[in-house]
DNA sequence: CACCTAATGGAACAGGAATCCCGTTAATGA
DNA sequence: TCATTAACGGGATTCCTGTTCCATTAGGTG
């Protein structure tokens, strides 16, 4: 007895080897040249399926959704996720955290993937969940950073390791956003900086009541 | 003799009042509402010069895209700046600020214009452009809060005020793209507390070499 | 190796958004 | 008030994006 048609609304589930994981990589591939040449309002499916060299049938089959393709394409992203620093400062742990996102959305590439990201995670519920998945694990990744700092007493015990890193972050992502500055070493350590001075000063430590 | 034909290619540069302004406010509130309903990618230009009561024709002559339809919505919405707080006190001021950012974005309508004007600025130079504009004239309107904050000697004297206004925008801001949590006003304290510690500590000095 | 069928790919089809055409309306200046 | 023409509005048209149909290819399994 052979099994059940299985679920024909994602194709790729019953058979993942071979083929369709090619066509997987493809197009994801082919999905990020697309969103750093056009942005993600101007991604095109059928130029999508030429670049990847694949049927405009199979894209919209597979994925259905240009948002859709995007939150596969950031689950994809969050799987690789890069090592942290283990300097044993604080100080240099979090300049290194800010000088990895100052460089990340500095590079031509990989910040207009990241703009391109975040615009298309604000129209779809599922894509934003994924985005928010992505941004977990980072945080999450480099947060021991923070958790050692204050086990060596440099910050005050109920700090929110979570918020710290945020903070290194935020301001390179606000500046990118909002200015046409450009995002230089000189604004990561300066957000690496700012703050590890208001984490000293006790400004993310965790509410209790 | 009577003028030569005028610029062609910017309807309403020629007979700017009357009709022509009239047509310019609906369709641009009627963007409003659009934007806060179907987001910027959901933007129908046929639905909004219905909302307008207007002809397509018309929106599509005057604006040419949807970007530039944005981009005139943000100068609008640039000329209309909100008053800042003068409380006399640099912790109460940033509070303001950021209480004012954090209802501002969490608040359904509002939060969902900025989030859909943040995309617009995304794909289009122009509409980029015109969101600096309006994100440079909200700094200046409350930098003169830490500019005094400094005249009183709260702050060391080579502060950059606009890095501590951004300040306290960019952890919201930040928040509200790549987590689910809400902002509450714990978080807008929270990013008050930490821009002014931050620039107690001298982490936005200007660097003069 | 051979069978079964999931998965793909090309082509035709449908729906909707952007553009063009031209008659109508009303802002501006004398 | 009247003439001029900038600007608007409705309808037809074009173009492009997304869907459907069916033949073909190639995983997976005995």
């Amino acid at each position: 007895m052979t099994a059940e048609p299985a679920d024909p609304s994602t194709p790729g589930t019953v058979r993942p080897g071979g083929r369709t994981a090619r066509v997987r990589a493809a197009v994801l591939r082919a999905a990020e040249d697309a969103l750093v040449e056009h942005g993600f309002s101007g991604l095109d499916l059928a130029d999508l399926a030429q670049r990847a060299e694949v049927g405009r049938t199979t894209v919209y089959r597979r994925w259905g959704s240009t948002t859709a393709l995007v939150a596969d394409l950031l689950t994809d992203m969050a799987e690789q996720s890069l090592p942290r620093a283990r300097s044993g400062s604080l100080t240099e742990d979090l300049r290194a955290n800010a000088r990895l996102v100052q460089r990340t959305l500095a590079d031509p590439r990989q910040g207009a993937l990241f703009r391109a990201v975040l615009v298309a995670a604000n129209g779809d519920p599922g894509t934003a969940e994924a985005l928010q998945h992505f941004y977990r694990r980072r945080v999450e990744e480099w947060a021991p950073c923070v958790t050692e700092a204050v086990e060596r007493g440099e910050l005050p015990p109920d700090t929110d390791e979570f918020e710290v890193v945020r903070a290194v972050s935020a301001p390179l992502y606000y500046r990118m956003l909002t200015t046409a500055e450009p995002l230089d070493e000189a604004a990561a350590d300066r957000a690496a900086t700012a703050a590890e001075a208001a984490a000293r000063a006790g400004a993310y430590r965790r509410r209790n009541g």
